[in-house]
DNA sequence: AGTAGAATCATCCTTTCGGGTGAATAAATA
DNA sequence: TATTTATTCACCCGAAAGGATGATTCTACT
């Protein structure tokens, strides 16, 4: 940051220098001073261009992951809420009895859910299904 | 893209209708050259900076998560390559059996290695070792 | 030479999963 | 009102996964 900072200033003191050089030699030839600027003015703009990146980085990088829901794709395989529900619990690692308790329902009907779920995702196993899941953005 | 070299394009044009009319104006009086030309670096510059990012641009700007593998966590929890290697299988949505064919062993030795890889992971089934293993580093 | 760790395979047993089928209920929708 | 859809539950069966234990072979290290 500081270093930008100089080499700008020190671009800018070169210019004076240069523009003093060239007053006397370029000047008093015959190339027009618009020419002459707009020499300047894309030089600049060259050293605008390399040192906006370094002036406005923002330093924690990417910390966080967005996870985006993607929602179409729940729609357009038909997935429930109730299954999304129990994909989730799936992805955390959970036993079918162990989703059953928690969402108050019974076993067997974790097991159609499952069921119907990996027909909707087009796939055989638990672990598939998270695979599948987060690819298509419907769990983090 | 195409806009900003157009209004790169503009700024320019106007510099030269602008130098012109400053030709006679500014340049009369007793201004400096030097401060004249100064002004127009500067207006450049930040010119620079406001079209770099917009012309360097990488379009999908997303992700490419990257993937730093925990070696140390590996050693801490002495889990071997076979180890490592079918925990990446059972990761990719692969069953015992499966697993056994792509690394040429019987379906017993899988087991055996998920069965200490459960231990090494204080796990007690495949998704949870997943959501560790992804926790830990272990597995993008 | 001897030991330790790794990789391999096996057997037995229990639990969990996955697939198939059928069905009741409530809510939304045609 | 009739029909679909989501949610719930049940039973059966076979396959897959998990847990425990023991054993063999091959390196690698002391």
């Amino acid at each position: 940051m500081k270093k930008t900072v100089l080499i700008y200033g020190a671009a800018l003191a070169v210019l004076v220098v240069v523009l003093k050089y060239v007053e006397y030699r370029f000047l008093v030839r015959d190339l027009s001073l618009e020419f002459y600027i707009g020499v300047v003015a894309m030089l600049f703009t060259g050293l605008g261009i390399w040192l906006g990146p370094r002036l406005t980085r923002r330093k924690p990088a990417i910390a966080a992951i967005p996870f985006v829901f993607n929602e179409s794709e729940m729609l357009r395989r038909g997935i429930s809420k109730r299954e999304h529900d129990v994909l989730e619990l799936i992805a955390n690692g959970h036993s079918n009895q162990e989703i059953a308790d928690k969402l108050f329902v019974s076993v067997n009907t974790i097991k159609t859910h499952t069921s119907n779920l990996f027909l909707k995702l087009e796939v055989s196993r638990r672990t598939q299904a998270i695979q599948k899941a987060k690819e298509l953005g419907l769990i983090p």
